[in-house]
DNA sequence: GCAAGGTC
């Protein structure tokens, strides 16, 4: 009997072949595709692995106005460029698992993963493979999980199919048909190419950027007070009432306490601890990663990717802060001490070794930590990434860090103040975590009823602020709380609202661009600028899970919902075009043209480049070529009034028009004074540093200069 | 050209 398993990914395909038998053997199909052989209970079973989805949702006419009408194609058709690489595993299943007795399903129980192991079995095993097959239902890859959900398999689950389908297909009729239309209205009404688009997670995550960008613009500032007093022994305290909103009131405690000395009203000592921080999972590695290093979430997500290819690191798409016991932590610590630097922190661990666990929890991986394999060549970038998963992976089995704070009370002249100092009793885990800067103050030696002399009284005119913005490391952790995207997309996501010149900057500001499109968006689908849409789709989908709807209602309903959308966005056309236009233009400004309009930054299709043009395009024809990498700077040209750019490396200067004040630096017409008595070519009259001289033609070869009054003594 | 979702 032959049997074929279907796992979702090479690293599962391993574990769940050595899981059912020890003695299971590694294949390679075409030098990189590993697949596994094994024997139980009298079968032969062959182990493969997809690399995830396999398969993609394409149009049936790719040249449609508008896609409705879609079929599964395998991905690296698709999209050659980037999905390449899982041709050979399409080719691996459809080689070894064509005609088996039977097959087994044995991808994440998820709705995603139970349509890539369909999709495989139903495209790559050969018609009748479905029918054979049934489902392993794990949660985590342990031996012990792997047993009991190969010995009690399930029936493929034909609704989670289903909801999984409709979920790929909703996506796309709002995705692709929205932007694809959104594109259309600028070109009916500027006859221009912008490249636009929307969809059900990138569309709120915009929305919440706008919101933020719209509570910083009404945001009126008050203005309050806070008064300090400045106390011999570098001491700085403040008023009890903190921020003071009553002018009045603040220049009374000023009065008050004006020339007064200050007694120690009343000393109080307390205890606190830290715990250790919690093992990564995604979202927080990106998120540490962006505060130690300011490394952005989706650089840090290729590094941790390629850490785990490498088998550095465990998997990183994982949402639990949990560290199993069956890790075996001992082995990897004593892996890990190979290393000087490691060793020296591992030596000072707990014989107990019991993680600090966070609550999140995955059902498919433990939280991101080392495997013990040393790295022998690490990139500058990849050895910091590496270097704060081990430390936060040490970090988290040692003690909490305690600290005393001294809180001080003093009166001045009948006004409260008060001041904190905090000092380190216990270091705790913060010895073994070098990423975490310990305050420790030390305490001031005072006691109650003490009087200290008072320096200055301070009082510091401020204002209340708006609130921040988002920088993608909050970003990503306020998806995370609206459960907005998956933690494998949502760092993909933000880098592609800043690829449409949606927004820019680190901390996030949203363009004039981004602006409009929700403003569009949310006149015309403003289900897809709130967070309704995922709503919707979870009920939906939910819905075809529990049998209540069915996958082509669901579908039928989105379709007809979208088409109303297009119908309301073609007859506004015109007018939602030239906005969005006018916005992205408003957007890229980069200065003022000759003929009065705005010169804009603009993207040929054609040339694969940028370019500047003007505003008044058409009646205005002018273009300026830019190099790469170019920055428009705030300086304008004092030849000619056009923005000055940097480019190039080392960075230099220039006007944005190359031709500009060429006609200034054209070689002069030089001026012949004479007969170089050094070389016999012509003198000619030079003007350098210090003014005029008189200098060689032969110059560099000849080096003869003289100034203009030396010049009828040396030629002579 | 366009989404979001898996993965190397």
């Amino acid at each position: 009997m032959n049997e074929v398993i279907i796992c979702e990914k090479p690293k599962s395909a391993e574990k769940i072949a050595k899981a059912l038998s020890s003695k299971a053997k590694k294949n390679i199909y075409n030098k990189k595709v590993k697949y596994w052989t094994l024997e139980r209970e009298g079968k032969d079973i062959t182990v493969l692995s997809a690399v995830g989805h396999l398969y993609s949702l394409t149009p049936d006419n790719p040249k449609e106005k508008v896609y409705f009408d879609l079929h599964w194609a395998p991905l690296f058709e698709i999209d050659k460029k980037t999905k390449n690489y899982t041709k050979d595993y399409v080719r691996a299943i459809k080689k070894y698992a064509k005609g088996a007795d039977s097959y087994i399903h044995a991808c994440d129980y998820d709705i995603e993963g139970t349509l890539i192991g369909y999709h495989a079995l139903k495209y790559g095993c050969g018609d009748d493979a479905i029918a054979k097959s049934s489902r392993m239902k794990f949660s985590t890859l342990t031996k012990k999980d792997i047993v009991e959900a190969y010995e009690n398999r399930i029936p493929i689950d034909q609704h989670q199919v289903d909801s999984g389908i409709a979920r790929h297909i909703l996506d796309f009729y709002f995705g692709v048909n929205i932007s694809k239309a959104l594109m259309k209205s600028v070109s009916a009404a500027k006859k221009r190419f912008l490249k636009l688009s929307a969809g059900r997670v990138q569309t709120p995550t915009l929305s919440i950027l706008v919101d933020r960008e719209k509570e910083i613009k009404k945001f009126v500032p008050e203005p309050y007070w806070l008064i300090k007093a400045l106390l011999d022994g570098e001491i700085e305290a403040d008023h009890v009432d903190g921020k003071i909103f009553d002018k009045k009131r603040a220049e009374e405690i000023f009065a008050n306490c004006e020339n007064k000395d200050a007694s120690v009203d009343k000393i109080k000592y307390s205890n606190s601890t830290t715990k250790p921080p919690v093992p990564f999972n995604l979202g927080g590695l990106q998120s540490e990663a962006y505060n130690v290093f300011g490394f952005s979430p989706k650089k840090t997500q290729t590094i941790a990717q390629s850490l785990y290819t490498a088998g550095y690191t465990s998997y990183p798409r994982t949402s639990s802060q949990k560290l199993p016991e069956s890790l075996d932590f001992k082995s990897i610590f004593l892996q890990l001490s190979k290393n000087s630097e490691f060793r020296t922190h591992i030596s000072a661990l707990p014989a107990k070794l019991k993680p600090n666990e966070g609550k999140k929890e995955d059902a498919a991986h433990p939280a991101i930590h080392p495997t013990g394999i040393l790295p022998d060549k690490l990139d500058k970038d990849e050895l910091k990434i590496y270097e704060l998963i081990v430390y936060r992976f040490i970090s988290v089995f040692f003690e909490a860090a305690t600290f005393e704070t001294m809180s001080t009370t003093l009166d001045i002249g009948g006004e409260k103040f008060k001041f904190r100092r905090r000092r380190v009793t216990h270091k705790g885990w913060l010895e073994h975590y070098p990423f975490k800067k310990i305050d420790n103050e030390k305490f001031p030696e005072v006691k109650e009823g003490d009087s200290i002399v008072v320096n200055e009284i301070v009082s510091e005119e401020k204002e209340t602020k708006p609130p921040a913005r988002y920088n993608q490391a909050s970003l990503i952790k306020e998806l995370e709380k609206r459960e907005l995207g998956t933690k494998a997309t949502r760092a993909d996501i933000i880098d592609k609202l800043y690829d449409r010149k949606y927004i820019s900057g680190n901390k996030i500001e949203v363009n004039q661009l981004g602006e409009n499109i929700i403003d569009t968006l949310s006149e015309y689908c403003s289900n897809l600028t709130s967070e309704e849409l995922t709503r919707d789709f979870e009920n939906k989908l939910e819905g075809i899970d529990n049998d209540k709807a069915t996958r082509e209602s669901v579908v039928a309903e989105g379709e007809k919902e979208v088409k109303v959308i297009l119908g309301d966005i073609d007859k506004n056309k015109v007018k939602i075009g030239s906005q969005i236009y006018d916005a992205y233009q408003e957007s890229n400004i980069v200065g003022k043209c000759k003929c009065g309009g705005n010169l804009v930054k603009k993207y040929s299709p054609k040339n694969k480049s940028n370019f500047v043009g003007c505003s008044n395009y058409p009646d205005c024809k002018v273009t300026y070529s830019i190099p790469k990498g170019v920055n428009f700077l705030k300086k304008t040209c004092k030849t000619c009034g056009l923005p000055m750019i940097s480019f190039g490396k080392p960075r230099q200067h220039a006007c944005l028009d190359p031709n500009c004040g060429k006609e200034n630096t054209k070689p002069r017409e030089m001026k012949v004074v004479g007969v170089c008595p050094s070389c016999g070519k012509e003198l000619i009259k030079r003007s350098g540093r210090y003014g005029e001289f008189v200098g060689c033609r032969g110059f560099p070869k000849c080096r003869f200069t003289c100034s203009l009054d030396e010049l009828k003594d040396k030629v002579q």
